[in-house]
DNA sequence: ATAGTGTTTGTCTAATTGGCCAAATTGACA
DNA sequence: TGTCAATTTGGCCAATTAGACAAACACTAT
């Protein structure tokens, strides 16, 4: 195993890695709009708050979105709008015709 | 959990999670300059040559490469090259200033 | 200080993934 | 047909991940 090879693209990897599940990639078109709290992403998706909260913290470890605390409630922002322009080459690789 | 939009965005997240290993990265960076055989890219990654052809098959299976047999070899060529735009955002994700 | 609300973290479990080796498959060609 | 080279697939193991629930933590406001 080439670990030059690894090192050069793991960082690389591991920003694809956190946008690589549905949940996420929802939040993220989420918050392409307006900021969210915790318990109302959790509530959409119908999923446990603390699973959400994991979620959220992966995409803010990733520095793809960012926290900022309000009185009792976590306001998520996206950070990198450029992440959404992924989506349109994406969705170009999804509808390829075989 | 709300089936609806993981099932919106699961097909996206799979196409996401097929690009997020180092090892395909590398990959896609290689097939951009020109078409690679299996063995080759094994050896430059010093990484059995069966688990490179499973690395292969994941980018295939998501169209974003496609292969080619020409004798006893099989060439792997990038189908789509808007992927590459998506390392000069995700390059931007991670030199952020935090 | 205490209660109450909202968020994160610990722990466990089931499922998925990446790696290697060995075996099977494919295709060219003698 | 049989052999050889290249590739893929089966099987196994170790590591990682997503999910839920419960417990801990952080802040606000009585």
């Amino acid at each position: 195993m080439n670990q030059e090879i690894i090192k050069t693209y793991q960082l690389e990897a591991s920003v694809f890695k956190a946008m690589a599940h549905p949940i996420r990639l929802f939040i993220i078109h989420q918050l392409q709009k307006q900021k969210h709290g915790v318990q109302e992403l959790s509530n959409i998706v119908e999923i446990d708050i603390s699973t959400m909260s994991r979620h959220l913290d992966v995409l803010k470890r990733h520095k793809i979105i960012d926290g900022e605390k309000i009185n009792n409630n976590v306001f998520y922002t996206l950070k990198i709008p450029c992440v959404l322009e992924f989506m349109v080459c994406t969705n170009k690789v999804i509808n390829q015709a075989k």
